[in-house]
DNA sequence: GAGTGGTCTAGACCACCAA
DNA sequence: TGGTGGTCTAGACCACTCC
């Protein structure tokens, strides 16, 4: 078995841990020994065994060597492409309608989100639109201390979900995805039943200590979100 | 401006994308430009922009070079425990309830994942249980002739989820993400209201050209899957 | 303390693909 | 067809950890 492209070392790797050759919870060769086996670079098993480990199957630690995981822990990678851009890629018409917009004072679940109490909070709704059907429900806080020209930006012309991803660089964030009904003036938006299950989209996004925008996205029915393993 | 490690070359580039010095669309420099500029070798750039690219913010290609993307696409990664870690690891009991386990002809939905014309499918459904509480009801079918011992295994001692991730390898899968309402016999098993909204996962997984197993996930209500950026 | 993975280097060759 | 990213190598040093 000779194998010089990091790719044939990983397909080697994965077809020992499934044959398994490398039992669950068992320490498997280290680098080196790896390397002269199968005739490469140290290097090259190194790129391998680190691509292996990100896919949860094992797990690596100096000193104590590498090890088949117990529990793997299956990785899968969403996609969270605007939503102007993953209507169009349908061939579909994307427009984006405002509903509200003001400058207010928000809920305590809100007002939790963005640790800066000096924060001056916008709050916008709006829906996306596909081929003129309802697609999702825009709910939305934007910190307009944070965010430059918050308050003179025209989001009528532009949705500020795409505004903010073109104008505004942050750090960091965080998404839950969980499920709700639809109320009376939800269901309205959407022109569906009152009741009716909702996929929901909560996303945060920050800056250093600054949370700059909050934004709970209701999905029409029969929405999902896909994804490959 | 030096940079020996490929994380600090990571960080003035994501500085530069940032502070538009390179603006989206635009070509940035190439590899080997970059490294003498940083004054580390090219391998280190190259593992540095791969980074980059893997999280979306810019687009590589041979002869074309690297640009800084126009519609970045944000990718986030989740986690997949086994149900049993997950609950396990928030310090919670868990247990396993089977309901149904029975060989019999699937509908028309379920037949149509199942490419295999000849495979025996064995139906189990049960109950996920966190600290007594129901977390998680389960409706699985298995490709009999695909996975071995499926038909003697006895799913009251360990559930087909942990099972089925023990002991059969599989290549690839796919997982979707929605919502739905608790049915009657839903509502029954996960102690809810009728029409409580439920956060749904559906995952098929193969090997080769076998489907070998589709399962449905119906959430208890306030279940949220989360991630970060 | 010593062994393991993590990383950097300098150089080289290759595959791909836009010009 | 030439330039760009993709990769491999051999060697080296370092950081972290487990003994």
């Amino acid at each position: 078995m000779t194998a010089n492209s990091w790719q044939a070392v990983r397909a080697e790797v994965l077809r020992r841990i499934r044959a398994r050759e490398w039992p669950p919870g068992e320490p498997i060769p280290h680098e080196a020994d790896l390397a002269l086996e199968l005739g490469c670079a140290r290097a090259t098993v190194n790129r391998a065994l680190r691509e292996v480990a990100e896919s949860g199957l094992i797990e690596r630690r100096r000193r104590a060597g590498s090890r088949v995981a117990l529990h793997p822990v299956r990785k899968a990678t969403l996609d969270i492409p605007v939503i102007r851009v993953e209507i169009e890629s349908r061939g579909e018409a994307y427009d984006f309608s405002l509903i509200t917009r003001e400058e207010t004072t928000p809920p305590p679940s809100i007002r939790a989100r963005f640790k800066a109490p000096d924060a001056r909070l916008l709050h916008v709704t709006g829906l996306h639109l596909a081929d003129g059907q309802p697609h999702a429900l825009e709910d939305r806080w934007i910190d307009a201390q944070a965010v430059p020209d918050t308050l003179t930006t025209d989001f009528t012309r532009i949705s500020p979900n795409e505004w903010l991803v073109l104008s505004v660089p942050f750090e960091g964030g965080d998404i839950a995805f969980s499920a709700t009904t639809a109320s009376a003036t939800e269901a309205q938006a959407l022109t569906c039943p009152e009741g009716a299950p909702l996929f929901v989209t909560d996303r945060t996004t920050w800056r250093g200590e600054r949370t700059l925008t909050s934004v709970r996205l209701l999905f029409a029915p029969g929405y999902r979100l896909h994804t490959r393993l």
